[in-house]
DNA sequence: CAAGAAATATCGTTTTACGATATTATAGTA
DNA sequence: TACTATAATATCGTAAAACGATATTTCTTG
């Protein structure tokens, strides 16, 4: 049962997500994938993912899925999936807005 | 002369220097290119617009071009554009990223 | 010259990121 | 088996950000 609501996804939650939406990993393997993903550029720190990793839980997006000693094991929800792809439809969203920007520029009018 | 660093930019500030990039603006026109521009789906709030305006500025991003009354109207800076591209070229890298992994799922491995 | 509107400023709360450090469990090895 | 190193997770504290509500200042207009 979701806690919490959970609408918009930060940037390393979003990596998390990415990460898990094709396998089961565990925290420390989800920082090496990430790391691998964005040749580094994404670094995932300790003290942001494992504050993340029982937001995502607490909201539904993930589950654990297996405990093997301290090691935990996560799977995304369909929930979570859902939040993901709703999150990358908001960059393309984005990306959108810049590139049109880029191409002709809107000017400013006022109201609609 | 910037007072701080400033090397990200939040999806707010992003939007900001998005409609400062054309035109010189004040705050409140700036909510309004920005609600128009993303058909209402960024709607910047007088909390967050004010406490990002100064950040900007001090950070050398923007600078006061004009003042009628209380009416502060700013343009962006080199360093302003500078920023506003290098955001731009993550967010491209993060759309890349999201894409490729929609495209063909890279598998958790150790290491690089 | 009031009354309202427009623009900006301030306040307080909540959330987030993130490094440093601590804890717990496993594996290896003498 | 005890000892050590390492891997994985957890906790703590600080700093920054977002944002709504509310206040202040200035301009307009009747």
């Amino acid at each position: 049962m979701p806690k919490k609501a959970l609408e918009t996804l930060s940037e390393p939650m979003f990596y998390v997500l990415m990460a898990l939406k094709g396998q089961n990993l565990c925290g420390a393997d989800i920082v090496t994938w990430v790391n691998n993903r964005t040749q580094g550029r994404v670094a995932l720190g300790p003290g942001t993912l494992y504050t993340i990793l029982p937001k995502l839980t607490e909201s539904g997006m993930l589950h654990e899925v297996s405990t093997e000693g301290r090691r935990r094991t996560y799977e995304i929800t369909e929930q979570g999936r859902a939040l993901y792809e709703a999150e990358c439809a908001r960059l393309r969203r984005q990306v959108a807005d810049m590139e049109a920007e880029e191409r002709e520029h809107t000017p400013f009018r006022k109201e609609a």
